[in-house]
RNA sequence: GGUCUGUUCGUCUAGGGGUUAGGACACCAGAUUUUCAUUCUGGUAACACGGGUUCGAUUCCCGUACAGACUACCA
């Protein structure tokens, strides 16, 4: 059986998007199942697009989700170069192949001229202008001037393309793994400029050749592919790899959430999630956009939940870590159909990922956020609010963002819970409260609770009645995690604190 | 416009000629939690439409509609 060899190509223009980290993922996941290559290669022949640190942001990119590059840029290997703008000698001895045999030929029309020879299509009725097998013949290239023209010319260094000549008539057949059969008439090809004017390849030859060079085995991309297949169909038949050709699997795109079109980064912006695996400042605009990984999204989260965006098991289960992915996965379980983004699975999945933590592991992030807010904790301390507050986080940071009260006093009280809670009962049960922890030679959860029912049973009042304006003195909030606990960590002398302050700025609203 | 691809609950999807069309997320309700969250239980909710083929179609075929991609010397 061949090698397996799969490639991501992405081309350095810019963030890396979600979706194009799905690709990734299908064709690493593929790799590792079939024991075989992942290979990275840069797609840079447009230096018109070219982003400095793009590539830079691929391979931290890559690397954070965990998708380990086997071969390619940033490892290298035996067939590098991998970025395509170092490979460029090769490809114009594979273009010229294709002219010597009679495959393609140099056209040296225009912008202009070729802008003339639309508009005039146009206004005779066609709706789509196109340089195809009949109106190359009306045009200045290889295949209408004499030969002796074009030495002239190429000897003049005139400007010129390299264009494939399609043919007139025939049926191209691809068989993609995932659609099945595609048949496109070759009438509706036009002539694809495979050299650039500039020395350079298009997409659709260096990815032909180079996938061919690379022995690639599979290639799983985008469906926005699909269309320009069969053209790299024909361009395997005509240099002659018919045999060694990949197979093709086009993935279904991501769709916006909501509506219809395939994901942008302005729905993203709109509804308040991120696009990009990781922060991303726009070198031209400076603009910078938050990356799952700083909104706190676990990369095996990201993972789990990218995976089964197009993708599923065919069993029950959804929680699958990298390793499982790689077993289960299957080429023939991906769907047809494009993909709704929705956010609301990713935190989810997020959730799930930070509940199996240990207490330790959350208070690693609890002891994250507070060092940047410059407050000192014990770890063991760290580990108690991580174990109470655990089933209440979607992401690392609101370990702290809904915690913060067990390092700041509340000055401002929820004035819901205050008017609604803060009561004549309140008060006295609080004041009797906070004479009673004096006494007490040790303070925890049990102890807390035995003595506030102590004190509310002495004075008949309902524990239950009053709990609410506790905590609001402790919290500032209504509602949250177990209280004693709270008060356990926060310890005894601070409970006073709060209360005799709550006491003191609450009694004068209420009264 | 043309070509290609697609269409099962709001979303991700399972399934497949005869099923009470299954699960998950989201949503709603109840229970637990004297709060909130969690957890548990339950609920609402789908085969785009029209023709065939068939005893029978959501499933197969053909149309239609809708959607998306592509239609550059961008990838």
């Amino acid at each position: 059986m061949r090698e397996v060899r799969v490639r991501f190509a992405p081309s350095p223009t810019g963030a890396l998007h979600i979706g194009g980290v799905r690709t990734a993922l299908y064709n690493f996941l593929l790799a590792r199942q079939l024991k075989g290559t992942m290979i990275l290669r840069i797609e840079d022949t447009d230096q018109n697009r070219y982003v400095p640190g793009a590539e830079e942001y691929i391979l931290q990119s890559l690397a954070w989700v965990g998708i380990k590059i086997d071969e390619g840029v940033g490892v290298g290997g035996p067939y590098a170069p991998y970025r395509q703008s170092e490979r460029k000698p090769i490809y114009m001895q594979y273009a010229q192949q294709l002219i010597d045999s009679g495959n393609a030929y140099y056209a040296f029309d225009t912008e202009d001229e070729l802008e003339v020879m639309r508009e005039r299509l146009k206004t005779a009725g066609v709706a789509l202008p196109q340089y195809n097998s009949i109106t190359r013949m009306q045009m200045r290239n290889s295949l209408t001037l004499l030969e002796e023209e074009v030495k002239q010319l190429l000897e003049a260094k005139t400007p010129y393309v390299v264009r494939l000549k399609v043919p007139r008539k025939e049926e191209v057949r691809l068989n993609d793994m995932i659609r099945g059969w595609v048949m496109v008439h070759s009438s509706q090809i036009d002539d694809k400029v495979l050299m650039k004017s500039d020395g350079m390849p298009t997409y659709h030859l260096a990815n032909v050749v180079d996938d061919y060079l690379m022995k690639i085995s599979h290639v799983i991309r985008g469906e926005e592919w699909l269309p320009s297949a069969p053209l790299h169909v024909l361009l395997y038949k005509y240099l002659g790899w018919e045999k060694e050709m990949p197979q093709f699997a086009h993935l279904p795109l991501l769709l916006k959430p909501t509506g219809d079109g395939k994901l942008s980064k302005r729905d993203a912006d709109q509804m308040g999630f991120p696009i990009f695996p990781i922060d991303w400042i726009d070198p031209n605009t400076k603009e910078k956009a938050i990356g799952f990984r700083e909104a706190g999204y676990l990369p095996e989260a990201l993972i789990n939940f990218l995976a089964f965006l197009g993708w599923n098991p065919g069993t029950q289960q959804e929680i699958f870590s990298l390793d499982e992915l790689i077993n289960a996965f299957s080429v023939e379980r991906i769907g047809k159909a494009g993909t709704k983004f929705d956010i609301h699975k990713a935190q989810w999945f997020n959730q799930q990922y930070l509940r199996a933590k240990s207490d330790e592991a959350l208070a690693e992030y609890l002891l994250d956020s507070l060092s940047k807010e410059n407050i000192s904790c014990t770890k063991e301390k760290a580990a108690k609010i991580a174990s109470i507050m655990r089933e209440r986080i979607t992401f690392p940071k609101d370990l702290w963002e809904h915690g913060k009260f067990f390092f700041h006093a509340p000055t401002t009280f929820d004035e819901n819970v205050a008017s609604k809670r803060w009561n004549d009962d309140a008060v006295k049960v609080l004041n009797a409260y906070k004479i009673e922890l004096p006494t007490l030679a040790t303070f925890d959860a049990p102890t807390a609770k035995a003595t506030l029912e102590k004190v509310t049973s002495e004075l008949g009042i309902g524990t239950g009645k009053i709990l609410q304006a506790l905590r609001l003195s402790i919290t500032g909030a209504g509602a949250g995690p177990d209280l004693m606990m709270v008060m356990e960590i926060i310890g005894k002398d601070e409970v006073m604190k709060r209360i005799e302050y709550a006491l003191k700025t609450l009694n004068v609203k209420v009264a």
